[in-house]
RNA sequence: CGCGGGGUAGAGCAGUUUGGAAGCUCGUCGGGCUCAUAACCCGAAGGUCGGAGGUUCAAAUCCUCCCCCCGCAACCA
């Protein structure tokens, strides 16, 4: 079996409703995973739910409802959210599910046997309100960060994991696998923290009881932290299908938020080095949303609700903004201007509009029809038109590499732009007048056309809906497919669809 | 001196690695076209590249100092 691309989103907690954090990290994925399927590979795309630790508990309890209730009512939130954003994830995994707790057991046995695990105590200032331990550093005035209440003195027998032991082969690890962390300043901000040595990590709780409990130790539920990130070993059949696990272990790509790094990018390796199995290829952290300038917080009520407002813009057109309006890797700004300039500039304006002015003059001209076109006519506009074309399959599929969605989609523009000025230098409507629907017009027609179909094959990842309804208007009575990606498969004789406006253009 | 990111036209950004005519998108103004979704195409205005000093024939780009904004500072998922 051949090694699927296999690639995860984090798993989400699940103490809250999804918001548009998480659905950026999702649409990210699901656009790579589909780019990789429209290449021809196996894809494994995983994505699901975190449902362990004391704030679930805890959140549970106030909603009068036991945890488990809790989080499948959650995990059925977010599996939702994700169907209405059009995600096609492979496989949807919670750390509740029975094939999770073999996958942790079997992981914990491993390293315990290689003799990472030990018992300690962990100790710090323990807020008895806040549940919360701090060390000294963290408090405030002797007190409570969070609360400003007295701390006390606690130990807590805990199990640790020798992460200190690991300094050095993370060291070389992101020296010798450049790519590992992503984008280049994560990764220095990695190698400055692990530089600095790493202390071994507490991985076992004992004041609370909603995880999965250690081997031989029902006292102790495993940390959070070491239960979810082991979801990647599980859904890849980790403890139940050694040849599965095989053929898709090691992920090609684990997309992280730029908060949870750290953990991607330090503990998981170490973990994965300690058990002797390999490495992910990579690990992206990507940026955070700011919302008309602020930070975005429930209690500023300035939450956006991608849901609602795919609803108003279409669920293609949000996603394209989302990949759009921000390099991969970096923060950005959501606001209501931005989302109505970047959807009516590229989606209306250029894209929308080259299929709109182009099909209608072909249904007015030609009755719809194509029947012969010069392929290959060498006027100077369509050299030009076709220079820039010249390697942009190369670029997006290196774009593709380094997660740069924005530019893949900038890459797309560029061209639509040149089809549009190539239209408004060959004036077909002039020569019709001129001289009536002939092999010139045909062809300019078909050069035109033949960009939007290339458009939207390249724009599938992002907009599968309207890119497969473009094709169809095209007469392309095929699914798209990267091997399409080249100039001059648009088939003829066709009839050209013209439709109605494919994206309408927002007010307000 | 805790660490990191950033300060480039009205807005959002690229360019800084390998110094060498200041660029892109949106907006504004003027023109063209009239096939099209007030669209598309062309042109113009608009910047002391955060500030000061230095290196250099030449600096947004290298060095020094300063100012401002934003994150992070491990067990918080």
């Amino acid at each position: 079996m051949a090694k699927s691309f296999y690639i995860t989103t984090p798993i989400y907690y699940v103490n809250d409703k999804p918001h548009i954090g998480h659905a950026y990290t999702t649409v990210a994925c699901d656009v790579l995973a589909r780019f990789r399927r429209l290449q021809g590979k196996e894809v494994f795309f995983l994505t699901g739910t975190d449902e362990h630790g004391k704030k679930i508990q805890k959140a549970a309890e106030k909603n009068a409802s036991d945890s488990k209730s809790y989080v499948d009512f959650y995990a059925g939130i977010f599996q939702d959210a994700w169907s209405a954003l059009d995600i096609s994830n492979d496989d949807f995994i919670r750390t509740t599910q029975e094939r999770h707790y073999k996958s942790v057991a079997k992981f914990w046995q491993i390293v315990n046997n290689n003799g990472d695990i030990y018992k300690g105590k962990y100790s710090g200032w323990y807020c008895v309100p806040c549940e919360t331990f701090f060390s000294d550093d963290q408090l405030v005035d002797g007190k409570c960060p969070d609360c400003g209440r007295e701390v006390e003195w606690m130990e807590e027998e805990s199990y640790f994991f020798k992460l200190s032991k690991y300094t050095q082969p993370l060291l070389d690890l992101y020296n010798d696998k450049k790519n590992f962390v992503m984008p280049d300043f994560r990764r220095n901000e990695v190698i400055q923290f692990v530089s600095q040595g790493l202390k071994d990590l507490s991985i076992s709780r004992s004041k609370f009881s909603w995880g999965i409990k250690v081997p031989d130790d029902p006292g102790h539920v495993i940390y959070v932290w070491f239960d979810a990130l082991l979801n990647y070993l599980t859904a890849a059949g980790f403890a139940e299908n050694e040849e599965r696990f095989r053929s898709i272990w090691p992920a090609d790509v684990h997309v992280v938020g730029k908060e949870i790094v750290r953990f991607h990018a330090i503990i998981w390796p170490a973990m994965l080095m300690s058990a002797k199995l390999p490495l992910p290829k990579m690990v992206f952290g990507h940026g955070w949303w700011t919302m008309e300038g602020e930070k975005m917080s429930k209690s500023k009520g300035n939450v956006v609700d991608i849901w609602a407002l795919s609803k108003e813009v279409g669920v293609d057109p949000m996603r394209y903004f989302l990949m759009k309006a921000v390099p991969f890797g970096q923060d950005g700004d959501f606001s209501h201007k931005g989302l109505r300039d970047i959807l009516n500039a590229d989606l209306a304006n250029d894209f929308g509009n080259l299929l709109n002015r182009t099909a209608s003059m072909l249904e007015k001209y030609n009755d719809s029809s194509l029947s012969d076109a010069d392929k290959y006519f060498d006027k100077e506009s369509y050299i030009k038109l076709r220079n820039i074309f010249d390697g942009m399959k190369e670029r997006i599929e290196k774009h593709y590499d380094n997660l740069s969605f924005s530019f893949v989609l900038e890459e797309i523009m560029i061209l639509v732009k040149g089809a549009n000025k190539f239209l408004d230098e060959t004036s077909p409507w002039r020569s019709f007048k001129e001289k009536g629907f002939d092999l010139e017009v045909a062809s300019t027609f078909y050069h035109v056309f033949e960009v939007i179909r290339l458009a939207a094959i390249a724009l599938y990842p992002f907009m599968p809906t309207i890119s497969g309804d473009v094709l169809k208007r095209l007469s392309v009575n095929k699914e798209a497919d990267w091997s399409d990606f080249n100039w001059g498969l648009l088939p003829i004789p066709c009839k050209i669809e013209k439709g109605e406006p494919i994206f309408k253009r927002l007010d307000t």
